[in-house]
DNA sequence: CTGTATCCTGCCAGATACTG
DNA sequence: CAGTATCTGGCAGGATACAG
């Protein structure tokens, strides 16, 4: 069977389309939420990182990327395939190799996403610490001198 | 009932936990997939940029962005107070009053998004084109000169 | 107004088996 | 080696009802 278009993930059917603006995260055909819902895939991202290095075969990346199943890894592939963000090249050897590497476009969109690691283990701190601290005002279990009593 | 902690998509268990290496993209405890993660949720995003312009009530939000269930706001608005991205003030008034903001963590995180906003916006045209020229190679119903026989 | 408590449903990741 | 096909369970998200 050849490869089916799986139109998943990209646009889902909007039924009311109560939307009277253009381009806006608001609506569902957003370049921005396009992307997002990339970046949104966990193992989207980890290929992309995995590809910073250079061209890797499929299974490389099933190495590289533990716990992933072979079939995400391929649904995965071929959505950023499809995205032109990666290529894929299959070379007629006798047991068939493919490779997988960055597009130009997949490149610049790698910088984005070191940015945003950048970003990330800037402040993870204080995200840490808005989180400690917000469990401990939400579920007080033993905050300080409070003693609590239990049935 | 107080508010319970819930402690759902801020880390999962990692049974194995094979990894020797420290933060890092392929680490569970990674702080850009705890980004990451953030930014995949949808309704994340659209609260953030809605929250751009100042301050807003509960209901504002819910007006503004259109079909999110009371539910999946309260829970989307908690996950970004947890994280220290947002602010969240109630006012003593007779129908109590709550009004959520950016904290200068989250105003921060926002650049992020304008940035990636931009990028997707300038790389819209070559994503959609390559979804197309994949679409074109893999289901060519009638690419050209082609007759399609059926039963 | 600003939530919480339930029930319900669809979809997607994971496991498994098979193929060129 | 690099996939495809199929079954399944869990759970995020929607609808709804109720409450302080």
């Amino acid at each position: 069977m050849p490869r089916k278009k799986t139109d998943d993930t990209t646009l889902d059917t909007s039924p009311p389309s109560d939307g009277d603006m253009l381009y806006s995260v608001f609506e569902d055909l957003c370049p921005t939420r396009l992307v997002l819902d990339r970046l949104a895939d966990k193992w989207a991202v980890l290929i992309l990182d995995r590809l910073q290095q250079g061209p890797l075969r499929f299974n490389s990346l099933k190495r590289d990327i533990k716990r992933i199943t072979q079939k995400v890894l391929t649904q995965t592939l071929r959505k950023l395939e499809r995205d032109g963000l990666i290529a894929r090249q299959v070379f007629a050897t006798v047991p068939v190799t493919v490779e997988y590497s960055l597009t130009p476009l997949g490149e610049t969109l790698n910088e984005f996403i070191s940015g945003l690691a950048h970003w990330a283990e800037h402040n993870i701190e204080a995200v840490l610490a808005a989180q400690a601290a917000f469990d401990a005002a939400a579920a007080p279990s033993t905050p300080a001198n409070v003693t609590v009593h239990r049935l």
